[in-house]
DNA sequence: ATTATAATTCGATAACTATCAAATTATAAA
DNA sequence: TTTATAATTTGATAGTTATCGAATTATAAT
């Protein structure tokens, strides 16, 4: 993976809010092992202190750079991480 | 280690001069293992296309941000990756 | 059908950032 | 001590972004 895609990855996690909002969706993932993980933007909008637009936002970010994966389920939303990207950290990680 | 540390911490390495800046630093104290590692702004000026006075601002960031300590060496300086704040972030991978 | 809820889009704004040229400081070499 | 080199600081600018309120769309519930 080149520094371009990189550093993208790293500027959708270079948020407070946004890497909030990341492992939160991440811990719901979790949680939810064996069930459907539904990691809504109504849940995480009762976790922090900006507005749905906001989120939406985020969500959209966090999904351009690979790190997530979103999906309609009624009127809600639900969210994924995509490991592999998480992967891809790790492996520049590993280099340094 | 807190959201807004770690969020920091990503932002550093969010730009793609300063992620190569970055990983250049680490290339030399990988090469110069056993020698006093010299990576001098000089150096990088040589590999990527911006100026003296932006690759400054990449460093101090970089330092800012705990991934990187520098000292001066008579006229140049020279830079060291902290592997403190690179294990924080593989502590933040391991966790997702 | 109407209403309520979830999420998105739009438009605006304030704050931040990457970059440069020019000037300055610090150090080494001649 | 003069000159050359390395790096930093300063000031400016163009571009980006986080956030919001208002409006809109989509879906579910009544």
């Amino acid at each position: 993976m080149n520094s371009k895609e990189l550093a993208k990855i790293f500027k959708a996690l270079s948020n407070e809010n946004r890497l909030e909002i990341y492992k939160e969706i991440a811990k719901q993932e979790d949680i939810d092992y064996e069930q459907k993980c539904e990691c809504s933007i109504s849940d995480i909008l009762s976790c922090l202190k900006i507005g749905a637009p906001t989120i939406s936002h985020h969500l959209k970010e966090l999904t351009n750079a690979n790190l997530i994966t979103t999906e309609k389920n009624g009127k809600f939303l639900i969210a994924h991480i995509n490991k592999k990207t998480l992967e891809e950290i790790r492996i520049f990680i590993d280099l340094q």
